[in-house]
DNA sequence: TGTACATCAGTGAACGCGCGTTCACTGATGTAC
DNA sequence: TGTACATCAGTGAACGCGCGTTCACTGATGTAC
């Protein structure tokens, strides 16, 4: 069976693409090769044809996990009025559906505590989508016409991060999505963007 | 070699409290039973004389976390001031110590996102847990005279939850301080403490 | 007071399983002549 | 135009290791008589 010049390449994307969505709901020790190779088809002994280690299969499913949410972030905000824009980013962003679906969230969230336990390649990948991450939403923000961006850009992420995890830890589901309601409201505030979106309709 | 009547219970809490350390540092799936065992001085067999499952021992492991930062916190601010012990809270958990010592920090931070994957004993501990130091940050803030405590508690919990995250995931130092000290200026600002402790002196 | 037995925390060998990794092989197709 | 060979993505058996778990055993001391 001799493939088109371009199916490895495809074939290595798409088990890419699926490894970024166990990554973050199995997280990286969890994650297991043939497990991964199975779900796009294959048995687990090409995988070394694809990668040259778990670790580094592992770092690239990393920042595909961030490509992946970056992508998503464009589409949804797409077209959107800067200030319009931050406002649903938060919103999204800390949501109930983001609580529900760490798999297809952000792998911040998903993988925060993990990071000091995993090896160099992996940790700096991580860093290098975090910086983007962060970059991305400064720029919104400086867009939208907020003041210190640079400063205030890395604390919000803080806050909405905090938010998403603890609304995932906690058990009793009033609890979490006031939690989440709150971190909606004191983000739109610090962002002076608290009469858009969701929070204006409460 | 028999032992005095209270020699297990002491085994059973050295152990624990080993346990309560490296779950914080390793996580729950690298913390291995031999290991831990090693470091009380005793030989993994023993492990089922004390404990159930690898499973059991590890929601001990989680509850005991929560309670030697319960204890740590106790002895930091005893004999503060309402409003300084808040601040103090505030500026020792958002800090570059907290960031870098995870086994003895927050277990908050150092185990959020492994949460969803593990057992339902270890989440409800984790809960059980989260909720006490919820409860706690809530009186300590409701004791300084602040409005609302029972809401903005776990909000403030969240952005020193994320932002302690994000600096151990920062590799850039300076980077990693800065958020600290935005979020430490942000929750103090929240919490209209902001005329005390480190911030005062920058 | 001395002897046989029960108790029980801890020992260490062994088992089974999951998983990362290796490697000889397959089989379809392109290429050389 | 046909034949021999090279290519190469993918296969699947096998290996080794770490780790949770089990279990027969140890050995010091308390207790019964």
């Amino acid at each position: 069976m001799r493939y088109a010049d371009s199916h490895k390449e495809e074939t290595h994307r798409k088990v890419l693409k699926l490894a970024a969505r166990a990554l973050r709901e199995k997280g990286p020790d969890r994650l297991a090769v043939a497990e991964v190779m199975k779900a796009a088809g294959l048995t687990h002994g090409g995988f070394y044809a694809h990668f040259k280690s778990k670790d580094d299969f592992l770092a690239e499913a990393v920042s595909e996990t961030f490509a992946q949410a970056g992508r998503r972030w464009e589409r949804i905000l797409e077209g959107m009025a800067p200030r319009e824009a931050l406002a649903a980013y938060v919103d999204y962003y800390v949501s109930e559906t983001h609580r529900e679906n760490p798999s297809t969230g952000c792998p911040v969230v998903a993988l925060n505590s993990d990071l000091p336990r995993q090896s160099k390649s992996f940790r700096k990948a991580f860093d290098e989508g975090l910086k983007r991450l962060v970059a991305n939403l400064e720029r919104r923000m400086a867009v939208a016409g907020i003041e210190g961006a640079g400063v205030l850009a890395p604390s919000i992420l803080a806050e909405m991060v905090g938010a998403v995890a603890l609304s995932r830890a906690v058990s009793d589901r009033a609890h979490s999505d006031e939690i989440l309601a709150a971190a909606r409201y004191d983000i739109k505030t610090r962002l002076g963007i608290d009469d858009i979106g969701e929070q204006a309709h409460e």
